[in-house]
DNA sequence: GTATAATGTTAGATCAATCTAACAAATTTA
DNA sequence: TAAATTTGTTAGATTGATCTAACATTATAC
């Protein structure tokens, strides 16, 4: 069984590798706020659980075993914040600190029955997909809304990072999953985008908000 | 902020003063699984929260402040139960194990929300009272089964002590909360006693079943 | 009312998770 | 490529929660 401490190890080697490929102690110090002579030592520990592949000043790599459990505590936090906002009326923006407190809790049965009040979902309210029971996950071929051209029509799908800060803009704008959004126009020097969705004609957002909504044609 | 383990020490303690009274450093020490040592030390650091009145070899008193933290957390403990089998359906001898750990999620939102959608009950699965908002809790004045009379009939209200085996065992004889129990007969030299309820005209209940199943007139 | 047993405390060790300081390796820059 | 910067490691200290061993106090039993 992995401590607390452990699984946040996990998850975020998990996320980090996700997101940037190769993982480096000062990566993993920076995301979870720990000093590195400290992520050194856990890398170490988790070396001797089997959970890590760990060479000194070698990038870190999770191994099968490492990757299983942490796609199980990502199963655990997706669909806590599954259940939350469609079970208790949570909005999207309120759910990922709850989630991460809950995502510890042992008893494979309160997941289990989560996942079958919501019908078995496959992503969570931000189209993070949700990891099976065996942490095996797998992202759709998304594309970000900041690589799409005037003219395109797209389908967002999902958006990425979960502060309450960006969730709450995107609600401000009536953004949610499914929309449907026109790309009018884009300025080349800024990366700013005009689109168009539902009644909104003309909204203009950021590169650093296209960078982090992701779409399907 | 309190600890996990800070909470633990503080709704055990508030637990035995409910059960027995006067606790004890062994009482507690017991009860946690925790050496007597150790208990100790974490008595001389809530009395240092002005959590716990200290006084070496005298018993182990709560404070106002402590009192009302252990109450918070039976609060937490209570609802959640009560969440589990009302929106969840889990059996009340399956929800103990997970609330002992939901209990101690930090944010106010999440158990607010299982209260309104619960109705804001005043009673837990297992009929022992929910405590407040303010962390206060009043036990209404029930009687064990064990001290009534051949003739009462009398409601179910709650049952002591949260063990699945217990807990199973009312299952198999058909108890829940609310029944109407008659009692038929009682054996003066071992406490046994013969009841009717439902469609179960005679059943013999031990003295050590009685004694925990909590009732009104 | 003393001896024995039970309960409680003190002192000091251990373990997990963290830190800082000092040093070493790798990478970037000039 | 040599110097400077960044990154990573080692060593050792700290903190919270636990333990054991030894000792002290209180309660119980005869």
């Amino acid at each position: 069984m992995n401590s607390l401490t452990e699984e946040n190890y996990l998850k975020a080697l998990f996320a980090l590798a996700d997101e940037y490929g190769v993982v480096s102690v000062n990566d993993l110090s920076r995301r979870l706020g720990i000093k590195m002579p400290t992520v050194t030592s856990m890398m170490k520990k988790l070396a001797g659980k089997k959970m890590v592949h760990y060479e000194k000043y070698k990038p870190l790599k999770l191994t099968e075993k490492g990757r299983k459990e942490a796609g199980l505590v990502i199963r655990k936090h997706r669909l806590t914040e599954m259940f939350l906002v469609q079970k208790m009326e949570f909005g999207w923006e309120e759910v990922h600190e709850i989630a991460e407190q809950i995502e510890h809790i042992q008893s494979p049965a309160f997941f289990e029955k989560m996942d079958e009040m919501l019908g078995y979902p496959s992503v969570d309210p931000h189209g993070s997909p949700i990891p099976d029971r065996s942490g095996k996950v797998e992202w759709k071929k998304f594309v970000k809304l900041s690589s799409c051209k005037p003219g395109d029509i797209v389908k967002l799908s999902a958006v990425l990072g979960s502060s309450a800060d960006f969730l709450k803009y995107l609600n401000s704008r009536d953004l949610k999953l499914g929309l449907k959004i026109k790309v009018k126009s884009l300025e080349s020097f800024d990366g700013n985008m005009t689109v168009s969705y539902n009644k909104r004609s003309s909204e203009v957002f950021s590169h650093a908000v296209c960078e982090r909504l992701l779409v399907i044609d």
